[in-house]
DNA sequence: TCCGTGAGTTGGAACGATCCAAATGTAACC
DNA sequence: GGTTACATTTGGATCGTTCCAACTCACGGA
């Protein structure tokens, strides 16, 4: 509410100067516009006639204020360049779109302080509903406080830090994360390797937390040892990927094959490598998580897991709207499956 | 009674709930919340606890309702699954948000129909402009009429169809595409090529027309000829690039070289020609348009021509805000200029 | 003639903020 | 004490829509 700034509109034409243009009352023209069923239909075309003659624009935000509804849907996401993350912002806006509502846009970068920002701004514009994928340390409090109040939540992807209090029921969707990062983590053991490193993603996020898990889960399971060093942490992009790359061969025994946070990271890992003259996909093994469009493309192209994120954008939407449908129902979580995708990134080991 | 075990449903807090708990009237509180230097502090402060405590939203609607102005821009653009959009949208969002509007998103899949149907639902939002990358064949007067009177509009990418009437003067950000088609061809030529096509979108696009002169010019400059069937339409996505790749060699003489629309038909003529046994990069060489993230990592690299999709956003932004500053200064038309990238899709000819 | 009925229409009070002119209180000056 | 100046505060109208209770009017039945 600091931060000042607004452009001046021009004067438009109101229900009142429609009603005035062809003699009727502003009720009237008001049930019209709704297609009322009470008006009568010589009155009706009169009306809209005039509507279309004086090129009338409704203004939704003055009816919202007066029946206390609103039309739009905010979307938080970590990083539109992220095309995971751009293919879910496509699904959710077309979902919404069809059901009449506006996607009122939000993205945090992955900082705390941005998302907050960004929250707090857009809870001013009265969306009737969140959808947020919350970047990584982000806590349930922190987020309570910026929509402050009693507004419908869809989380996806991660989970919030600390817990809600009881009375916040909000429903996620969450990717099928541990399963997943186990498959993908047997994938590479079939293959030969034996010193697998699991690379990316920061550990406050429980995302990661739960791929790392599977990771573990499957090493363990096939008795193979974890070396410390092996796990390497790095923001969840391509950039800051390949600025950790060489955290991973600083201990002793050195990995062969890495699991990575997801395919950004794979994609950085895979550049930098490159600048240590290590080929990926046949000198080391890595694969992904997402399956973005890149992942086929890239050079080798990338064993990961598909996670389908334009469905997954139609998902959310569709859960916010059957909350607003109905405000009473218990929160539901919903895991959706991953799909292992096996291409050349995950060599045998040679 | 007994306590029901169900959402605390209160109604949101306003100015008034917040003037009569602490005694003073709604103007006073409506004064502290703008930050005037009018109040009293000791006043401020106690208003500002209240605010706290009972945790107040501002409702920026009905705040707009009031002084009829707006505080968020209506973003249109083709398809955000395509990088180049996405990254786009990126940087209209970021430069917006620092300014203190928020992004209305609507996409369009390159649907005319949809299109109309997109700017309908957001105008009823009452945006404070548009930013608008038409899409294929969109004409002037169906916008015009869409968001009926006069509101700021930034044109990106692409002039729409049929003329403006001259009372709206719309900002335009375009990018370099006939000189760039045209170093991108020429680029191709010096590498020993002569029987080069120009590879999909559709001529009703002013965007692709260009860049189909550039490349024309530097056919002419060079004396080479060209022959009909080097010109295949697509829609520019990746996916139809491939259904039109045969197109190209249904001719007598086949070409060995593509300039194609951009980035995403360029990778999906890279596929098309895979599954036809061509390998590009070394039996065909290939060039892009906008040097999306995808190009650089791509199988073979892909030459392209930097748009630096991101700056272009903040730029699209930029100009929105200053004619919202401004609104009587001359509409004014900026052309960005493009990069020759090379990498390994534009081999000689062999 | 009177009344009931139902179809169609309507005036005025909301919604939650802002604007504006006017009111209040206090101190300073003659 | 009376007047002016200044700093603060305030009631009520207003933005463009919707809600609601009440109104009009034509028609049919008793």
């Amino acid at each position: 509410m600091a931060t000042e700034s607004s452009a001046p509109v021009h004067r438009k034409t109101t229900l009142s100067d429609i009603a005035a243009g062809c003699g009727v009352s502003r009720a009237t023209v008001s049930l019209v516009l709704r297609g009322s069923p009470l008006v009568n239909k010589h009155t009706r075309a009169r009306v809209e006639e005039e509507l279309r003659k004086q090129g009338y624009v409704y203004n939704r935000a003055a009816a919202n204020l007066r029946r206390r509804t609103s039309s739009s849907i905010a979307l938080v996401v970590n990083e539109l360049s992220n095309p995971f993350f751009a293919e879910f912002a496509a699904g959710v806006d077309e979902t919404l779109g069809e059901a009449g509502f506006v996607t009122l846009l939000g993205s945090t970068g992955e900082s705390v302080t941005r998302e907050q920002a960004v929250l707090g701004s857009l809870i001013e514009h009265g969306p009737g509903g969140i959808i947020l994928s919350p970047a990584e340390g982000s806590e349930a409090r922190d987020v309570l406080s910026a929509i402050g109040g009693h507004l419908p939540v869809v989380l996806f992807n991660r989970e919030l830090g600390g817990r809600l209090p009881q009375y916040a029921h909000w429903d996620r969707l969450m990717l099928d994360n541990q399963p997943g990062a186990r498959m993908v983590t047997e994938h590479l053991i079939s293959r030969g390797h034996r010193r697998i490193a699991f690379f990316g993603g920061h550990d406050d996020a429980s995302s990661t937390r739960e791929r790392h898990a599977g990771y573990v889960q499957a090493m363990k399971a096939a008795g193979l040892p974890i070396e410390p060093h092996w796990r390497v942490q790095s923001t969840p992009t391509r950039i800051d990927a390949v600025r950790a790359t060489p955290a991973l061969f600083e201990g002793g025994s050195m990995p062969t094959a890495a699991v990575c946070y997801n395919d950004a990271v794979a994609l950085g890992l895979i550049l930098g490598l490159h600048q240590r003259g290590l080929q990926a996909g046949r000198d080391f093994a890595v694969t992904g998580f997402d399956d973005i469009a890149e992942a086929a493309m890239s050079v080798p192209p990338l064993t990961t897991l598909s996670t389908a994120p334009r469905a997954r954008g139609r998902q959310a939407a569709e859960l916010l709207l059957a909350r607003l449908r109905d405000p009473q129902a218990p929160a539901s979580t919903v895991i959706a499956p991953v799909e292992l995708v096996v291409r050349e990134s995950s060599c045998p080991l040679s």
